[in-house]
DNA sequence: ACCTGAACACCGTTCAAGT
DNA sequence: ACCTGAACACCGTTCAAGT
C-alpha cells in the first residue's frame, strides 16, 4: 500500500513525458494556436518527443481533451460561504465563464467532453451546495444547477466564437448588419444594436439574473 | 433581370449536384453517420461523385455546415400569434430544441456554425418580436434571446451527447454515481437520482421556465 | 459547365524495434 | 520502461485535364 509516487524504484531512463507537463502544453498551445491547429504531432513537437510517445499517457486524443478540460476546471470557485446564495450561484457561474474564456476554445473544449475530475465534480458540487443550503428541493437543486451550466456554456461558446472574427468572410455583426437591412426583419432591427455590443458582460449578467429570479420567484410563487 | 433558375438555357450537361440535394443527402448521412464521420468523401459518395466536385457548390466543409444548419432552421414554428408570450417564447425556444433534435448531432452542427440565412433570422425575428410586442425593450428583448438561444443550445449539447453513450468507457451517469459513493460530494449524492434522470425534457422545461419567471419578475418589480 | 484523377499536406493511432 | 520510426487508413482542399 505504499504511495507509487514517492516510493517507484524508477527503473530505467526518467521519463521525459508526464501527463500533468502535457495537458500543461497542450493549454498553452490552445491559447497560441486554437483548437483547430491543437494537434497530437504539433503537441509532441512542443514537447520534444515523437506523436506516438503521447498515447503511453493519454489513451485518445478525447482523454487529452477530457484531462485538459478538467485543468481548466481546477481552482474554480465563487465568492466564500458567508454571501447570499443569489451572489454565490451567480459567482460560481461568473467563475466558469471565466475559466472557459481564459483559454482560446476553451467552452468548445469543455463542451466537447465530460470530465469527472475533482475540479469538474467540485464545482458541480458547489453550485448544488449553494441551492440545497438555501432552501431548494434535491430535485430544484440539481435542474437550477443543470441551467445555470448549460446557460453559462452556451454563452460563452457564443461569445468565444464571436473573439475571433472569420478571417476571409466578414465579422457576424456586419453581415447580421446587412441582412437587417433588406427591411424584412424589423425586431432584429430594433435589437441589432445590443445584439451588435461587442462585450459580452452584460449579456451574460443578464442572462444569469433571469435564473436567478426565476429561482427566486420559484419560492415565492404568489407575488 | 429574368430569373435564371427558369430562364438559364442550360448549357451542356445537365449537373448531378446542387447545394439543396447535397444539403438533404449531408443530414441524411449525418442521422446515420454523426458528425464526426460527416467527411466530404463521403458525402461525396453518397452523391456518386469524386469529392472534389462537391468545391464546386460549397467554398469549404464549414460552408456546407453552415448550410446544414441554415436547412434545420427553416420551418422552425412556434405557436401561433394568439398565445400569451410566454407560451409563444417558450414555444419558440421548445421548437428550436426539437429541431436539433431532429438530426444526430444537430446541436453541435448548430452551434458550431453562424449561419445569416432566413431560416435562422427568422427565428430570431419571432422570438424578438414576441418580447418586443409583449413590452420589452429593446436591449431587453434582444439580451432574454440570445440566453433563450444560449441556454437551448448549452441544454440540446448536453443532451445530445448524453443520448449516444461512449461504447468503451462506461455511461456517465455511472461513472458519476461511482465518483459520488466515494462520499465526497454529499450535495450531488443528493442531486444524483434527478442529474442521472435520462429523459431531458423536464429539465428543459425547468430551466426555460427560470428564464421566463426572471424576465415576469422583470417587468412587475416590487413583488 | 461540370466533373474526374491525382496530388498535396496533413490527420489520429498502432506497434515492432531500439535503448 | 520509455520512446523512435515507420506505417496504416484516413482527412480537407486544389487543380490540370477530360467531356
Amino acid at each position: 500500500m505504499s504511495d507509487p509516487s514517492t516510493s517507484r524504484p524508477a527503473r530505467g531512463r526518467p521519463p521525459r513525458l508526464d501527463q500533468a507537463r502535457t495537458v500543461e502544453t497542450a493549454l498553452a498551445l490552445l491559447n497560441d494556436a486554437g483548437l483547430d491547429a491543437l494537434t497530437m504531432r504539433r503537441l509532441a513537437e512542443a514537447m520534444g518527443v515523437q506523436a506516438g510517445a503521447l498515447y503511453r499517457y493519454f489513451r485518445t486524443k478525447e482523454d487529452l481533451l477530457t484531462a485538459m478540460a478538467e485543468r481548466m476546471m481546477a481552482g474554480v470557485r465563487g465568492p466564500a460561504g458567508g454571501a447570499d446564495w443569489r451572489d454565490r450561484l451567480s459567482g460560481l457561474a461568473g467563475a466558469l465563464r471565466q475559466a472557459l474564456l481564459a483559454h482560446r476554445d476553451g467552452a468548445r473544449v469543455f463542451a466537447g467532453t465530460h470530465s469527472t475530475g475533482p475540479g469538474t465534480l467540485g464545482f458541480a458540487e458547489a453550485c448544488t451546495g449553494v441551492l440545497r443550503d438555501a432552501g431548494f428541493s434535491d430535485a430544484d437543486a440539481a435542474r437550477a444547477v443543470m441551467a445555470v451550466v448549460h446557460f453559462t456554456v452556451g454563452h460563452t461558446l457564443e461569445e468565444q466564437a464571436a473573439l475571433r472574427p472569420d478571417g476571409d468572410s466578414p465579422a457576424d455583426p456586419e453581415v447580421l448588419r446587412e441582412a437587417v437591412a433588406s427591411g424584412a426583419y424589423p425586431h432584429l432591427t430594433a435589437a441589432l444594436p445590443t445584439l451588435a455590443e461587442p462585450d459580452y458582460t452584460p449579456h451574460f449578467d443578464f442572462g444569469l439574473a433571469l435564473l436567478v429570479a426565476g429561482l427566486e420567484a420559484l419560492r415565492r410563487p404568489h407575488p
